[in-house]
Order: structure tokens, then C-alpha cells, then sequence
DNA sequence: ATTAGAAATGTAAGCCCTTACATTGGGTTT
DNA sequence: AAACCCAATGTAAGGGCTTACATTTCTAAT
């Protein structure tokens, strides 16, 4: 059944192949009798173009990829359903291609899938590049717009990442919370590192020292630490210190239900906020920063679909506001201003 | 930078374009000093070999793809990780596929990927395809395997859901509840169907009436009611009915979720179980049946590369057992075997 | 009937690789 | 030095498609 090309479809049609291409690709000046006749051949004999011969001989692939690290994430899932809903208005197909990733061994991966042009545009989420990576990206001069990190003079959608922890600090501070605990994610990720210079900073701000005892990660370190069982290790060996903190800041929601369960097992309760504000947040009334994360998915996809429209506009980086919402995880049975 | 062919190469190396592609492709009866020099070469002009040519040329394109309706979906997301853990053993790239779900359009978009040979195998994933179209997919020749579902005469990897809702109903009867609710989600989905399949059986067996009554969805129906807002809304009829059911068995563990969450405004627990054991149930105390979704891609991506090494070997179905985890979900403040 | 022009179709080159087969040019053997 | 072998390299076909250009066929105007 498989297998037909268009030979064979030209040969039992008593066509050209050319003639058969252009039913095919709808061009027109084709006569309706051929049109059908050249189209029931096809169906006959189950014939649709191969995708790498097509895409050998067009210059075009009609196809959009995403490069991630890690699939399994919940930031990348609600990014991908924008980039899901956005592509699904344009006429491109949707590739995932999962770098493995680690280090310059991942930048050499992906070097290589632009390289190996599979696709007309690309959508890169969370790789993290470091600059002279980037630099090199640019100049293959091809469309890609970035997610979740910025980079001048490259299409970028990402989220202010300080002004969210500040934002999270900041209430935790003004409801007279001095001793902030921050559980964190793998410390020499970039966005791991980000968070903990985002905490740093708003207690300088507020002429308070940093307590490098304060910042913690649980032991199990796959997926960077970016999963529940590290928040939930680290909220534990947070509650067994001598002085725990009065509150704590977690690098992302999937630590933090995993911070929510520890503290329900020791039965102590310290209010808590978390950072990207997943579906599942608003269920369990966990206080977190929220990225607009469909949002991004959404606007990056637009971005790259009008580059790859037009070369030359100029690269622009949107960088959104994230915003604290506030749910039950910073009220039950927690802030001190409230039980008095 | 970008673009160079192994014409480029081959010129400015002095040696002929077949040479070029032996060094690339590590081809032996190569000198080392001509090696070092296209190497050299290559390196300099950046190239890399096209995926879309050399798919061509050769017959194998090393990819293996994923095919999926949604993608923003827990099970998928964990059954994929268990396919990126065994590929990693594996000399394949992964590429994922999402197509548009919705009826014999779905069949369509699924058959051209095929057609089109993107790839050397495919998994599928929860398409969920009628039976004259997986009889059509076998004709293909192409090695499939198919994941959440079961076909005879196909590679599969799936759970027995009848056993595993009858766990669940079974453990309600067993504790002395009688009227048990069901969230389901779209009911004319395939897995939507079997599950209230299931539910009914089991009470039939235990010489219960079904009440439709007590069979419920919400009013949000993307990913097919397989979404948190869906299972809040089912609860919330639930315990508004004038005679609510005193327990409630949740199609999906997302449901579940928005469900718990309805019980707890309403200040008004019954005991729930949902269905797949994400990695967040075990942290919101939620009681589910496990499925192994892990396992379940780690074992379907083997087969398929078994499939891939040799054609001829006859295909198996594999149906895991689903197993009730008890949380406390099933427990605090809710079972009436126990307040007594 | 003749012919320009448009419409339909065909021919062949090219996209970038891989690879079977042919060729070249030492080194060995005798 | 002739004969042979083998390692290293080159030549060219072919994989399935698109498309510029050439050719044929038809329509309609003269």
C-alpha cells in the first residue's frame, strides 16, 4: 500500500510527472479531466508526497520546530498549548525535536538541527544559551525566536524574572516577614541562578542579610530540580533546622506542591509562593508569581511566523510582567499580621 | 554561514564530493590526512549534512515520531518520558507530531504522516482510531506502536481499564457505599466511553442499579473534559443534587484534582478516586489507579525498535494491570466505615 | 482556412546526498 | 621488472520531488 511516488502515479495515469506534481500542489492551468483522473490514480494507490524529497526540492518544509531541553515540564507543556493554538491559524506543522540536555554538548545539538535545516523557523524554549552561543546562532541567519530568555538582536518572549521575586519578597517583607527561606532548583542552572540573584537582591534592598543557610534544594536532582520531590525534600530539611524560616519562596509551583505536602506532614505551616503559576496552582491554592506562559507561546509563535514571512524587521524582545497572585497557601493557618 | 554542501567542501578541499561524504558519515578507507583536511574544511564552512537530502539518499532518516492529538496533557507528558529515557539507549532522534484530533480528519492528518515517511517508526499515542483504520494503518508495513490502546495484529502497550475502574468501584462497595458518582469526561470519546463502561459494569455486578444521574461532566470540554475547570464543575452538580452520591470515582487524576477542590469550598468531602496516578496525586494525597505510564513508553519505544531491527517478528500486546494506590483521599474525614 | 495567443502538458535540470562500481597508484611478491 | 593486490579516491546514477522552459493542442479572431 505504501510506497507509490509519482512515477507511478504518472505511468498508470498516462501523465507526466510533472502534470501529476502540479494536481497534486493544486497549481493550476491543470484541465478538470486530468485533475480528476491524475487524483483518483492517487487515491487508488495511496499516494502523498514524500516529506523529504519535497522538502529537497522546495526550499520550504511548511514546518515550525520547537527545541526544548526537557519535555516533561509543566512550563514547557502551557507555552507548548499557545504555540499549539497560534501555529494552528498558519499553515505549518508543529515538530518537537528533545536536545539532550548538559552543557556545550547541548549548544553542538543544536547547532546541528539548524544545520540540518529541518525546519523553515524555530521556536527555542528554556535552552538557556550563553551569549557567544547566541551569537553564533544569529549569524546562520535563520528565523528563530526564543523562549523564556532574551538576547539583543534576536526575537525574544520572555518574563522579568527579578521583578517577580521582588514582587513575592516584597510581600512576604511588608507583611513583616524577616527570615525568608528560598527552596531552589538546581543552583548552577541559569534560571536556577537567576532566582537565587532575584532573592539575594530584594533583601538587600530591604537592608537585609542574606542567610546563605536559608537557601536550599532537595537531593534529587533530575529535570535540575524542578520537580516535587526536591521541593519536598528541601521544605523538610527546611522545618528540621533549629531557627526554620518564618516563610519561603520557592523557584517554581512543581517544588513547591512538593513543599506544600512536607509541611502538611509536619503539620507546621509557613506561607509559602511559588514561581509560574501552573493550571494545577489555582486548584490546590498555591500563592505564586504567574508567567503568562500560554501567552508566550502565543506571542513568540507570531513572531517567528512573521519573520519567516519577512527577513528584515528588526528583532524585537518582549519581556512580560509577571504578577503575584494570592491564594490560600500565604492565609490558612500562616501569616502572622493575619492571626492577630 | 549557514547552507554549504558537500559541493563547497569537495572544492575547497581538492577531493571529490564522495570522499567528503565518507569522512562525514565515518566511513572507513579513508587516510587519515584527507580525513583531517575535510574535517578541517568542514568545520571551517560550518557544514553539516541535511537531514532532508540525506533522508533521501539513504532509505533510513534515524527518527523515531511521536504521534500525538494533545500534547498539554499529563499522561502524555509521562509517557513520554519514559520514551525519551529508552530512545536516549538508542541511536534515534525523537520527533513529535501533533496532529488536530477530531474524527476521520484525525485518520486523515495520521495516514499522511505515514505516507509521507518522516520517519522509521512511529509510537501512537491516545489516538484512539476505529478498527477499520488501524486495519488500514497495518497495511502500511511501517513499524507502529501503539500506546493506551490495543489492537490485534499490532504492537501495543496498554492498560486494562475495566480492571482498573473495577478496583476502584470495588474498594466503594467493599467499605459500604452504594451510591457512587462518576466524573467522566466526554462521554462519546473512546476512553470517555470505556471508562463509564466500566463504572457500569461494576455495579451491575454487584446487582446495583446505575443511576445516569450520577454519571456527570462538567461544562468545560477541551482535551475532551480531561481538564481540572471540568472535574470542579462535575463535583459542583454533584454535591448540589438533592440526593448527592456518598462517593465519586474521577476518569482522570486532572479531574480529580478540580473535584477535590470543589469539596473543599463546599466545606462537603466524599471519598474520590481518580485515574493514573500523576506524579502530583502522591502529593495532594489524591487515591487513583496507577497506570504505568513510564513503563508504558519505556516498553512501547523497545518494541518499536525491535520492530524497526526486524520486520517479521509477530507482534504483541501488552496489557499492564492497573493497581489502586489508597490516599487520603479515600480516607479523612469521608469514609463511613471508618467514623464509626 | 490561417494564425496568434492562451491553455495544457511534457522535458529535463536541479535540490543534496549516498553508494555501487570504476579507476588510480602505490606496495608486494616473484 | 612484471604481475598482482589492496587501499584510497573518483565517477556517476539515483532517491522523489519541483519548476523553468519547451512543446503541443486548442480556441478564437481574421
Amino acid at each position: 500500500m505504501a510506497g507509490s511516488t509519482i512515477y507511478d502515479i504518472a505511468k498508470k495515469a498516462g501523465v507526466s510527472i510533472a502534470t501529476v506534481s502540479r494536481v497534486v500542489n493544486k497549481s493550476e492551468g491543470i484541465s478538470e479531466d486530468t485533475r480528476e483522473k491524475v487524483l483518483k490514480v492517487a487515491d487508488e494507490l495511496g499516494y502523498y508526497p514524500q516529506a523529504y524529497a519535497q522538502g529537497l526540492a522546495r526550499k520550504k518544509k511548511n514546518i515550525i520546530m520547537v527545541v526544548v531541553p526537557v519535555l516533561s515540564n509543566y512550563f514547557f507543556m502551557e507555552v507548548l498549548a499557545g504555540i499549539q493554538d497560534e501555529i494552528s491559524n498558519h499553515d505549518y506543522d508543529l515538530n518537537i525535536f528533545n536536545v539532550q540536555s548538559h552543557g556545550d554538548n547541548m549548544f553542538s545539538q543544536v547547532e546541528n538541527i539548524i544545520k540540518r535545516q529541518w525546519a523553515d523557523g524555530y521556536l527555542f524554549i528554556s535552552t538557556h544559551l550563553r551569549d557567544h552561543q547566541l551569537e553564533k546562532l544569529k549569524d546562520y541567519d535563520m528565523p528563530i525566536t526564543l523562549i523564556d530568555e532574551s538576547y539583543e538582536g534576536m526575537d525574544s518572549v520572555a518574563v522579568d524574572n527579578e521583578e517577580g521575586i521582588d514582587k513575592a519578597m516584597n510581600y512576604f517583607l511588608e507583611n513583616g516577614l524577616r527570615r525568608i527561606g528560598m527552596i531552589s532548583g538546581l543552583k548552577s542552572s541559569k534560571p536556577g541562578q537567576q532566582r537565587i540573584d532575584g532573592y539575594c537582591n530584594a533583601l538587600e534592598d530591604a537592608n537585609l542579610e542574606v542567610d546563605e543557610e536559608l537557601i536550599v534544594t532537595g537531593d534529587s536532582m533530575d529535570r535540575d530540580g524542578f520537580t516535587e520531590q526536591n521541593g519536598y525534600e528541601a521544605m523538610m530539611k527546611l522545618l528540621k533546622m533549629a531557627n526554620p524560616p518564618e516563610a519561603c519562596f520557592c523557584a517554581s509551583d512543581i517544588q513547591a506542591v512538593g513543599a506544600l505536602k512536607a509541611m502538611e506532614e509536619k503539620n507546621n505551616y509557613i506561607p509559602i509562593i511559588g514561581y509560574d503559576d501552573i493550571t494545577i496552582s489555582n486548584y490546590i491554592g498555591l500563592s505564586t508569581i504567574r508567567q503568562p506562559m500560554h501567552d508566550m507561546g502565543v506571542l513568540a509563535t507570531q513572531k517567528l511566523v512573521n519573520r519567516m514571512h519577512d527577513k528584515d524587521i528588526a528583532p524585537t524582545q518582549k519581556v512580560f510582567s509577571p504578577e503575584l497572585i494570592l491564594r490560600s497557601s500565604t492565609q490558612k493557618k500562616t501569616l502572622l499580621g493575619e492571626t492577630t
